[in-house]
Formats: C-alpha cells, structure tokens, sequence
DNA sequence: TTGTACGCGTTATCAG
DNA sequence: CTGATAACGCGTACAA
C-alpha cells in the first residue's frame, strides 16, 4: 500500500492539485464547479486520500496541537482534568499532547522543550516549582500557555485558579463550628503559592476563632515521601496530648495516606477526630465514614483552560486573564459533631 | 521574536545550511571539521535555533509520534499504564498522544483516523467490541499496533495479554477453598474476550469442585450504567435466599461499585460474604476490610508495548508476537474463613 | 563542504 | 468565474 499524494488525487481526477486542496479544504466558495468538486472528491475516496499533516503544518506554520503539563497523569486529579481538556480540545480541533513532570524541574523544561521542538501552539501547564526561566523563555517566543491547578506569581500568565483561600478558610470554620479545638492541617512542604493560600486560609481561620496556634498544627510533608511523613508524623502527634481532634488534608493523595494511617491507628471518626479532605477520588467513597470533602469544579476548570488558550491563540493581543472558580464543600459524616 | 531557520544559522555560521543540518543532527562522522562544527553549534545557540518538526518529519517521512487508545484515561487503571507507556515511549525518543475511546465504536474510529492523519509511527490500543473493520484498514497502511488490557480475536496482531483464564480460576478457586459455595461473578456484559476468559475461568472453576451453577452466580453489568445495575442486581440477589456468601469483581470500576453497595447494605465481610476484586487502586486501600485483589502487572504491560512497537516500527517484517504477562493474587482479609 | 532536489500541501497569481 | 502554474515553508541527504 503506497502513499498517496496529493498529485495522486490530482491525475486521477484529471485536474490539478490546487483543485484537489481547494475542494479538499472546502474552499470551493465559488471557485470550484461543481463537476470538478465532484471528481475530486470521487478520486480521493477511491484512493482513501489522506492529507499529509506534516506537509500541511510546514506551510501553514500551524500544528494544531496543544500541550498539557501536568505533575503525574497517575494521579485522579490530573487524569479527570486531562480527560476533560482532551474533550475541549478535540472538540476544537487540536490534538493533544500530555506529559507529566513529576514535580521535576529538569523534566518540566524538557516537556517543555519537546513541545516548543514539536511547534505545539499553546500549553496548558501546571507549573513546578523554580520553573520561572523556562517559563519565560516560553512567554518570548510567543508561546501561549495557560495555568491550572497552581502559577507562579512572577510569570504573569493566563490563569485558571480555584478560590484556594476562602475554601480552606472555609473548611477549617467548619471544623471550628462543629466544635473541634485542636485541629491539624496536612499540607505540602512547598513554595507553591496555591497551596500556601489553603495554609494561610487555615492559619486566619484559627486565629479569628482565637483557637491557639503552634506548629503542632500543621503537619508539612515532603512530596516525595509522603507515607513515612504521614506516618511519622500521626504516630508522634497522635501518641501526645493534646491529640488533634480534627485534622484537613490539603490533596487528595494526603488525604488517601492519611486515612489508611488513621485505619491503622484506629481512630473512631467522627467521634474523637473530624476529617475534611480536598479534591474529589473514588477512594473516598470507600472510606468507612463518609468523607466531608472539598471539590474542585474539574469540569470547569478544563472547559475554561482550553477556551482560554484557544482565544489566546486566535488572538495573541488578548490581555492576559486570571479565572478564578469557586470550590465546593461537602459536609458529610466524618466531620459531623461528635455525638 | 522572529522565527529562526536552518538558513538564518547557516548565514550567522557562515557555512552552508547543509552544514548547518550534519552538526545539528551529529552527522559529523568524519564529514564536518570540528571548527565548522564549533561555529555552527555556538551560531545556533545564539539565535535559539530549533530545527521545524514539521520540516523534519516532512522530509524524512518519520513523525516520531505514537498513540495510545485506552477506554478512559481517567479511569485509574489506564491512567497507570499510560503513564508507564509515557515514560518508555520518552526513553525511546518518541511523543505519546493518548485518545480516550469510552467504549464507543466512532469515537474509538476518528482516535483511529486522527493518529493516520497526524502519521503515528504506531500505535498502542485497547480496542472496543466491533472495531474489527476500522483495524483491518489500518493493517493495509501498514501501521503498526500493539494491542494491551484486550484484543480481536480477528485481528492478528502483537498483543499483550494477562492470564485472565488461570487467574480467575484462581481466584475462584481460592474462594472456593475457603469454603464458600454460593459464588457471585460480576462481570462486564460483553463480547470482549479477555473478559470472556475471567467469566470462563470463573465458570471453570465451579465446575472443577462441583458447585452447583445457575444464571443467579453471575452478575452482567451494561458497562453505561455500572450504578444502577449494581445497585439494583445486589438489592435481588442479597434480598433472596440463597445469598451469595463470595463475590468476584472482575475490574476496578465494578469493584468500587459494588463495595459501595455492600457498605450500604451492610454485609459482613469476611463473615457473611467474601470479597475478591480485579485490578488494584488506592481506592482498595480505603476499604474497611484489607481486600483480596488481582493486581495486574502494569509496568511490565507498558513495558513490554512499548518496547514491541518500536521493534515492530523499525522492523516492520518481524512476526507477530503474543506476550502473556501473569496477573497475580493478593490475599488479605475480604476472603479469609468466615470464622 | 556545499549546492540543490525533494517531501507534500497551500495559496497567491496568472491564464483562459 | 473557473482552473492551472508555481512559489513557498524548512530541513535532509545525495551528488558533486
């Protein structure tokens, strides 16, 4: 089975190959006649035509591919936003391109290299940590990228966030209001300032409630070592009075850690510790008390990171937008009161 | 910022674009002299040269780009395994563009036709029930595939497989040996073989001890509504005596189902039923009771796909291979004795 | 080392 | 107004 070309289409219909691509491309807007539109359409369904698409990029200096950056495609999180983007993006006519970088900063610049080699026309990213170089070598060559779940506030940037303040601040009044005294915030050791807003959120909530506040309320995990942390950390804190009485994870892979240790530890929930945890997972739902949780608005999220980016790329002259939506919390058993 | 070609390098280099190409791609065996090289190598980094993938691919007929079609990439199971196939594919110098398939036979064909368009070098599938016409076509372009998770019986082609069979019978048999007489198989209503296989396996197994086998010990779930199905099969069969006191969940997605459902109805388990689940999530480890699974070896799955296509690719000729990976058994709690 | 034909479409321009 | 000619786009690799 050989290739065909364009000139295959062209001799077959007995016309010339701009004819082809004008029909092809349903440029025929009254510059093709109808017999000719017909021809070439017979012939390259009988030759099962197919354009070139490097060919076709090469003139046209257009790929149609975006790229998403996320930190793990294993990951739910990730995996339900980048299912939702594939749809939006296909519906728009790119293909997409995923990659994950593991939080790695040298993996980071080499997806991004990739994607900049591959002439990708703009990037959904989820940024690293001290990824601000790369990230501004993108911005000079003109390459549109849009942030989801965290930015960088030195890259100035479309921006798709969540209400990362209120919703923890929120979360954590919740906890306060059902009465919880000593209330443990699990969160990322990190610089990410996304996650530092869910830790501020908490901090500010404590202290409107004049709850007293130490470091043994927040309990900072390496990423890349998050079950010994966790387990670690619950054994030292949970082995001393005060015991925490509630406890808000800030990820759902903390979350998922979390409560396989407090299984472990055969804590009674929620009689003598209330849990909140963030993101939405399956996993939850399997958790023998019904978890009060935090969504993110997934859907959203993806929907407005590809029509974003898409209306970047149309219009390189767009001033750059930050989209914040809202967050939602679910009350559910686990941090009911206590009797 | 203004696009930089081959030619613009060439200019500042001084030498030819000809040049220009062999030091870039270190064609340089003895072809360049090394000052030439050293001139061109510090010109292009100078300007930021990037050579045009869509040039490159154009010229030599390589794009470099494979594809993966899962169900769902977010379904974890698939999401795993993509991210397994995107590291080896990055290892091999190639792009992953993964296409989500739902299950459905005509987005499963415009995944198909978008990777022919864009001259995917190959292609990674697990295809759908019906898809046979749409992979014959593919065969006659001479596109590699290899199938994971299933296959087409009808289709030749590489092939990765689990023992489904054997480890179903396994598993059963090991119910079976815990004494449990009334076992439920949920299954997947379908004309996928690999699935057949578990089914075959289960049937095989009661048989083997002599279990009496009525329509009532299987339970087949239309894949669009895993839910309600469940739901309403569990609510009949744990109403009516005899109730199963053993169930099989033959994937993830019906596991997590059906454990929700048995939290509602509040079975013992391992007491009054005895669980084993297919295919391994976090979401098991949230499960009150320590579950009994099949894991599946996912690494060794992308592995072993990856590595066969790229063979495939560079030796077209090579003969079709089928490679049987073993699934493996985890017993924990969910299916120890009653007592 | 280098000149240049070639890969395959797109589209501006020209001819009928 | 319809259709053809030909000049690109940018690297690659053969022939010189």
């Amino acid at each position: 089975m050989k290739k065909i070309s364009i000139k295959d289409v062209a001799l077959k219909a007995g016309v010339s190959i701009a004819s082809v691509s004008y029909v092809l491309n349903n440029k025929v807007n009254s510059r093709i006649g109808k017999e000719t539109a017909e021809k070439v359409i017979k012939a390259a369904e009988e030759l099962n035509y197919r354009a070139n698409t490097a060919a076709k990029n090469l003139k046209t200096q257009r790929t149609n591919i975006i790229g998403l950056i996320v930190a793990d495609i294993a990951n739910p999180y990730f995996s339900q936003i980048a299912r939702i983007i594939e749809n939006e993006a296909t519906k728009r006519g790119y293909t997409l391109i995923i990659g994950s970088s593991d939080e790695n900063k040298e993996k980071f610049e080499s997806l991004v290299n990739m994607f900049y080699h591959r002439q990708a026309e703009g990037l959904i990213i989820a940024p690293v940590e001290n990824s601000e170089i790369c990230l501004q070598k993108l911005q000079k060559h003109n390459i549109p990228f849009v942030f989801i779940d965290r930015y960088l506030s030195k890259i100035k940037a479309n921006n798709i966030q969540i209400n990362n303040y209120e919703i923890s601040y929120n979360a954590t009044q919740h906890l306060i209001e059902e009465n919880r005294k000593n209330i443990l915030l699990v969160a990322y050791e990190t610089t990410l300032d996304h996650l530092l807003k869910r830790t501020k959120g908490f901090k500010d909530a404590l202290k409107k409630y004049n709850l007293t506040y130490s470091d043994s309320n927040i309990l900072n995990i390496d990423k890349d070592k998050i079950d010994t942390d966790i387990n670690d950390g619950f054994d030292r804190l949970f082995q001393s009075e005060p015991k925490p009485d509630a406890v808000f994870f800030t990820s759902n892979k903390l979350a998922v850690s979390g409560l396989k240790k407090l299984m472990k530890l055969e804590i009674a929930i929620p009689t003598d510790l209330a849990v909140v945890a963030f993101d939405e997972t399956e996993a939850y739902e399997l958790f023998s008390v019904p978890l009060s949780y935090v969504s993110q608005p997934l859907s959203e999220i993806g929907i407005a990171a590809v029509k974003l980016l898409h209306e970047k790329i149309t219009n390189p002259l767009l001033p750059l937008q930050t989209i914040v939506l809202d967050a939602e919390m679910h009350i559910k058993e686990s941090s009911k009161p206590k009797n």
